[in-house]
DNA sequence: AATATAACGGAATGTTTATTCCAAATTACT
DNA sequence: AGTAATTTGGAATAAACATTCCGTTATATT
């Protein structure tokens, strides 16, 4: 396993950030419910003492994990926000970004917080913020995004910058379903440039 | 329960499409894994007997309420289609009557068809087959209908339509999973109008 | 060398699960 | 009246499940 260390008492130190993302990707492929501990176990790498030590029980590791694929997802959003770019250049890059990622990780199934949305957030409250926490925050960065553009005069628009964020962020919902119902490249690259089209 | 008839041998006869309707609503609720053999005794009112007499195992009855309700989704769009409306007016119509039901129905869980994509698309061939069959289904009549729309000069685009109906779907899906994570009416509103607007 | 710490394998537990089975009840048809 | 058809409740089964527990190993610190 690549989360090995040996520093602490005995050798097998793991890396909490690779548990949590090796967890995300069992959770995104199999669901909550269709995913069993030895399969958390497979995929972690960690022994059912430690997983029961350190994340207390598998409902506790799932939100563990979703809070941290939330963050890494906004991560991303950040980090093309550091980049020197117009608001509605990083719009256009996110959107490629998130294309491509779909096209190039058919195995992944989609989106943990899609997937979350979906399976878990009418049964537990704290998955349900989570959901709605990262909605929030990508809604933000766009909106950040959309002001910049019209500022810069790239984008000429006739409606506050906020609504025009709800819009976009529900083609980025649509687009991780769609590529989960069968849509290939070219069908999401459709999607993306009527949505990119519409904001002139 | 309301699927009582009384024709046959027996008295407690069930009618076929008030289970799988009902069948339809708890899964939608609880997810696939999440239902129990009990849950779908209780929602349905059938017999632990008879669930396995008429619908062989758990499986096969989540397919059979997964087509279902595609069925039901398609005949929606129909009975809009079937109305002496243009192809925008017809747009118009079906995403009001789709934002209606998500705010109108906030113990459903969102659309059984988003939430079979995330959780089992990539573990069952069947329920993508079905998932992609609904897209196909949906983006065809969308086709038509920015098609009308074009022939009757009430909308001018220039792609083909196809492009159009693609990108109209994913909102749709947007929508879904927008109403999963906390978005409210106004929200849900402020998207559809983004999205029409953006057709001229 | 001794000890405390951290992780391990794996057996054990008890619950929940889907599914099967069977005897009983009910009624239409002959 | 009798038989076949159909549904029922509920016990029985067996597998899968999450979780707990314990003895062992290994090492960093004292």
């Amino acid at each position: 396993m690549l989360s090995q260390i040996t520093l602490m008492p005995k050798n097998k130190q793991f890396n909490k950030e690779f548990v949590l993302e090796a967890a995300a990707g069992i959770f995104m492929e199999k669901g909550y419910n269709g995913t069993s501990i030895d399969d958390i176990l497979k995929a972690t790498g960690l022994s059912r003492s430690s997983l029961y030590d350190s994340f207390v029980d598998k409902h506790n590791l799932y939100l563990q994990s979703l809070e941290f694929y939330k963050e890494s997802n906004v991560n991303k959003l950040k980090s093309v926000d550091d980049k020197n770019l117009n608001g509605l250049q990083k719009l256009e890059l996110l959107f490629k970004n998130v294309v491509n990622h779909l096209v190039d990780h058919p195995n992944e199934n989609g989106c943990l917080l899609v997937n979350a949305a979906a399976e878990m957030s009418k049964q537990c409250y704290k998955t349900s913020q989570v959901v709605c926490n990262n909605k929030d925050d990508v809604q933000d960065i766009l909106t950040s995004w959309i002001s910049d553009a019209e500022l810069k005069k790239v984008l000429k628009i006739n409606k506050p910058a906020k609504v025009y964020s709800q819009f976009l962020y529900s083609t980025l919902c649509g687009l991780r379903v769609m590529s989960q119902s069968g849509a290939g490249k070219a069908e999401l690259t459709n999607v993306v440039k009527i949505t990119l089209d519409s904001l002139n």
